[in-house]
DNA sequence: GGAAAACTTGCTCACATGAGCAGAGCCGCA
DNA sequence: TGCGGCTCTGCTCATGTGAGCAAGTTTTCC
């Protein structure tokens, strides 16, 4: 049988919530004393009976905010309300105009900011408003999009942020991976190439996604990967990547090999970096958002309610 | 383009709703004055973005309540709350156990309470305290069960209620449906059934629950109609039956014949009735319960949140 | 361009509410 | 039975909050 007061407790939060009555009016309907109702609300609330949701696609999770930033090594951390949510992509969508919103607000203003590419920063950057900062310099932090797809999405993305921030892009020019490591070797070591990575090693800020390891990653849609290669990364513990990078759920790299071939800023100067933003969303990223976040691979992450409770070790 | 307002509305939300903070302290991080932090809370309440929701199994949903009551010829509403539910069930017990409630605060205490039978009045009987009132005659007002099933169902129903009232039971001792309309008449008039009829024509409250029209129905079940029967009501417009007798969405008896061979209370009595309590719930009794209120049939409807809105018309 | 209308802002004031406290009632234990 | 500790109750008081109002600001329309 329940509590009596608790059955109590729920009659005044109906008519306290729903009906908006003054506690002393309860007080009348219940024949209690006001404190009473006031204590019996206290308790309803205490129990979790009240539940309390900001309904909008803006909204965020403070709650779960501060939670990631107390059980987590992350500095900061933006949630964004998953509340009548179906599809990943909306998810990402809503995690993307947070980065932008979150980039915005970043103070000291970056005076380098490295960024990455995929579908998930592009949409930063149309996030972004015009005028968002005054100057920032861009610079491409690993190789790009540029085998089979249309040339220009990673370029595009960082022109974008610059264009926006009133400030200047630096593109890397260089593939993601390549077949030989001598190939990756040469291509590093020529001056227009490592120019740009010295400069993306000195960058003040990272903002960079993740991809799931699976056939829909981004690098198998541009040809640096087969499907079958990726089955094979999942097969030694890949759970997805980071700047190019096929990481573990401890955040170590999967297959040195084929890192040796990839281009691009290494994990160990991310760990470094005093300020590295992760934009990840959506339930096929969860695993790579605990990856990331628990090998202290960034120090804000910026998700979805979902994936921060799946990163908290709270999936439902 | 998201209004300016409604984002800082937002935020502000998110402040005061999930990290108690008082306006003031809100107005100090947004760089607002304590007012304006108030009027971007009232708006955001008003634009319905801020959602309060009482989780509970004994929930009641008082909005959804009142607009029954203002919309419908309803004198008065229970509706619990469909948090969190899955099944129809669920659902059902919910809504009996809150018509148990219901009966047990109804004043004045009916002295003749007619009833019908069936699951969910089984567990109306089960909810309601053993002391619940002092002294209430309980009188079946539609045919029981019994040509196939156990016997005992729908008397134990009344015999329970009764008991647990302190009073006693008046069974009607005649099946539901006849299958000549002469045996239906000569049943009637017989003066152990007659007495008993005229004692349910007269009684101070009703409390009945209504079957949907499918092969799931009670009377399927009891094996007073075949399934094949019920289909054919279906087609001429049945949207389920109450105290045995089929009715469509305008709460019309769909087949006249049929209702001349079933024993109980005519529906023109109920719709007389001062205290007609109607109990369905679930999303199989949507369309039935409309044509009930719609049709007057009931008085007070005890019901879940989503059945609720089908009456009122706004299925979502 | 200027007046009227509509809206927004910061305020006063009254009311609603939570924190904290003293006393009442209840329980267990000697 | 009597004593100390425990919870629960009703209260005072300080604070938080919404209604209503006048002044300031923007918009609209001639």
């Amino acid at each position: 049988m329940i509590d009596t007061d608790e059955l109590l407790s729920i009659r005044a939060a109906e008519l306290y919530y729903e009906e908006n009555k003054t506690q002393d009016e309860i007080g009348a309907v219940l024949r209690l004393t006001r404190w009473k109702v006031g204590r019996l609300l206290a308790q309803a609330k205490a129990s979790g009976f009240i539940r309390i949701e900001i309904v909008h696609p803006r909204a965020r999770r403070l709650i779960v905010e501060r939670r990631l930033r107390e059980h987590t090594g992350l500095s900061d951390a933006v949630v964004v309300s998953a509340a009548g949510v179906s599809t990943d992509e909306e998810l990402q969508s809503r995690a993307a105009q947070a980065a932008a919103d979150y980039l915005t607000a970043l103070r000291p203003v970056p005076a380098t900011l490295g960024i990455s590419w995929g579908r998930t920063l592009h949409e930063v950057a149309q996030g972004l408003k015009p005028g968002w900062a005054r100057g920032v310099n861009v610079v491409q932090i690993n190789g790009g999009v540029s085998l089979n797809r249309r040339e220009g999405t990673a370029a595009a993305t960082a022109v974008t942020i610059a264009q926006k921030a009133l400030g200047s892009a630096t593109l890397l020019p260089s593939p993601a991976i390549l077949e030989r490591v001598e190939t990756k070797l040469a291509i590093e070591s020529d001056r227009a190439v490592a120019t740009v990575l010295d400069l993306g090693s000195a960058a003040s800020a990272y903002l960079f996604s993740a991809g799931q390891a699976d056939e829909n990653s981004a690098l198998v849609d541009s040809g640096y990967l087969t499907a079958d290669q990726v089955a094979e990364l999942v097969r030694k513990g890949a759970v997805g990547d980071i700047v190019g990078r096929y990481i573990n759920a401890d955040g170590h790299i999967v297959d040195l090999e084929l890192d040796e071939r990839t281009i691009g800023i290494r994990l160990e100067q991310l760990r470094r970096a005093p300020t590295a933003i992760a934009v990840i969303a959506g339930s096929t990223k969860h695993a790579v958002a605990r990856a990331i976040v628990s090998s202290g691979l960034c120090t804000v992450l910026v998700t979805d309610e979902d994936t921060a409770l799946a990163v908290l070790g709270e999936t439902h």
